[in-house]
DNA sequence: CATGAATGAGGCTTCATTCAT
DNA sequence: GATGAATGAAGCCTCATTCAT
């Protein structure tokens, strides 16, 4: 059986792996707290050097700025979540349960890991919900996009896309549809919890969510 | 009938109304042309000062901070928007080929208008795309919802929801697939700009943009 | 008759003319006095902002980096230099004669101007000969040299070599002769300064300098 | 016969030689590479030791900072240039062409040498050219003088100097007229490089340099 | 109303160096 | 002897903002 542990980070992101060291562990740890505490926009390695009692020149020694750690945390969560979906997938019969199934994974907060203590799965949700567009959503995204910085989400695409496909093979736009419902699982969760006029769910409503999403995939598909 | 500036910019988002003198059509001329150019990330007032041969103290007049600049920008487009939607939609009988409107609205970029000079529809839209997610995604969301900031985007939500419920008055997630309409329109754009792995469309294709969100939007409402 | 106000510094050098307000030429005093103490390895904004009792923040509208501004002292002096050889000589008959001045003028330490508050005269010419030839030996040198920042040299250099050619038209090196003869008038003091074992000067005679350059140069020419 | 290994560099330069052990001599081939890359002022160890695979940490073992490093190549030339003057002129009978010989070699470009495989002459020439002059225009001067550093200098000019007094006993500046021969013979080829106005050669034209100084010098004493 | 001048604060980044292995 | 990790200090620069005119 897959284990949870089997995916790794794009090392790109990071000038040195985080995980592989104690301080880098705690800049992990500390980041998302800082992110979801006060937002990319005011987050600084300053700030997160002072909460973690370091320097900010030990920050640079596993990030270049703060873009690069916040596409290393979008990776993780990337990552994290192709990995649980091929695990809970793999010894399912049906085309669409799969399919189903992703749209439960992402339609739900990330479950805590109690063995990855430097991840915050609850507070990382929170982060991709609220900042994840933002690690594309940059000037820089064509290069970063060659440096191979979007992999993770491109693969989840493509394992969403293949089991649209599973189901539909003549179905012209699953890499659209895939694109659509991953973005529309974060982006109705931002809207429920920000701006309740845009959207039909109450705060942080991931079952009517999954029911959104999923009656709009299977229409559409069909 | 209705006329093509039938619409309004919230004026909380700007400390003196731009579109009232010389230098604040000025700086929204250039404010759009630089965010097109050099994105959110990298746009100071003092870059904007200097292209529009000004200096920061007088943009400081207009608007607070380049996030209400922003805020701006987005209101115009969704006022752009509303208002265009009602113009081509309000002489129509069928409730399906009105949201059919309204999503080749959405799915187009906006029309220039040489009557409005002080707004590079074009480049509008580029900014709309890449950087008006940004408009809501931050700390102060909160904050800038209860000063009415985003009127615009719940109008515009609005009027596509009353169009989704005259279909189909027993869709239970009308705001909920209007602003994935949205958002899927402007995403699937980006993509397609940077991220072509995501989508299916060809770069810029919003012919099959229109096909893709319009099967979605009909199929899940039925 | 010629003023010894007739020249003005290129301002290519600076992002706005410190002499034309009270902040501006205080940063001139300080910068002198900072860099003739220090040097230029060990002179920074942050130190010259401290010493003029203001902000790095403030230097920074007026000079873009350290090496712009010691291309604008180092301007200054060449253009103080030019313009004090054409007062001294255009009286002049003797084309010898002229160049014997002109000799004098660069093997001697400059003149305090009492008009010029905001220069220390014989610091800055103790700058120009520890630190002028940094205005050139750096990698920038070739775009510095494209924005015209090397003008007062060239135009010193071409006044010397024409007195030069003058005096014996015939003679093939009138150029690296000229620059040769202002190098070394400043190298030599440096050397009696420093290093005496590189030289006959006895620290600071500018009094031999002066027959040293003298006779190399008429033997040269002839 | 003298050889062309017969000398050796200043100790005082560097903690520990690094011609002893193959790092040391990786650290000198690829300072060379960086410094004629980038320049003295954006050369650090961190770019150096990045270039050469190894640490920050393993490069001070050689070197206590970039300057001492510089005065270990500077001196290096100087070595090389006094070694290679003795070999090409002991057997020579008549002092004018001994200081013709003299000025041939310092106007000429450093030789390659293959057997020495960790110095790349070439560019060693043009660090000379470019940084030479930075070896001693620092505020450290005379500390570093008291520490022996300028020897090679001193002796290079020494014996420069020893040749002109045996063509001309009564010459009052040979000392000056020797670092003056030394130093215009690398001026003059930068200004050919960058700043042409400044001479008369055409870009690296060592004949005319050559024949620029010589006569220049031959006029001089007599 | 618009502008020019100034600046406090802090962002981002690198440097030079040390310590432990 | 060489290296990997870490960091204090500082460098360089820009931002957002205010004040006086």
């Amino acid at each position: 059986m897959l284990s949870n542990l089997t995916f790794v980070v794009s090392n790109k992101t990071c000038v040195k792996d985080p995980i592989k060291s104690e301080l880098g562990k705690r800049i992990l740890l500390e980041s998302i707290n800082l992110l979801d505490e006060i937002g990319l926009e005011h987050f600084t390695f300053r700030k997160l050097a002072k909460s973690i009692g370091s320097t900010e020149a030990s920050i640079y020694r596993y990030f270049e700025n703060k873009h690069k750690l916040l596409l290393y945390l979008v990776n993780w969560y990337w990552g994290w979540l192709e990995n649980k979906i091929l695990v809970e997938t793999h010894h399912l019969r049906s085309n669409y349960v799969k399919l189903e199934t992703v749209i439960e994974l992402l339609a739900s907060p990330i479950e805590q890991d109690p063995t990855i203590e430097y991840i915050n799965e609850e507070k990382l949700y929170q982060i991709i919900i609220a900042e994840g567009a933002k690690a594309y959503l940059v000037k820089e995204v064509d290069e970063d996009n060659s440096e191979g910085l979007f992999l993770g989400y491109k693969g989840l695409c493509s394992i969403i896309a293949n089991f649209i496909l599973a189901i539909n093979p003549k179905y012209k736009h699953s890499h659209s549809l895939a694109s659509t419902i991953v973005e529309t699982c974060h982006n109705q969760i931002f809207f429920s919890q920000h701006l309740p006029k845009l959207t039909d769910l109450k705060e942080d409503d991931h079952s009517t969510l999954k029911d959104f999403v999923l009656h709009l995939t299977a229409a559409t598909i069909h």
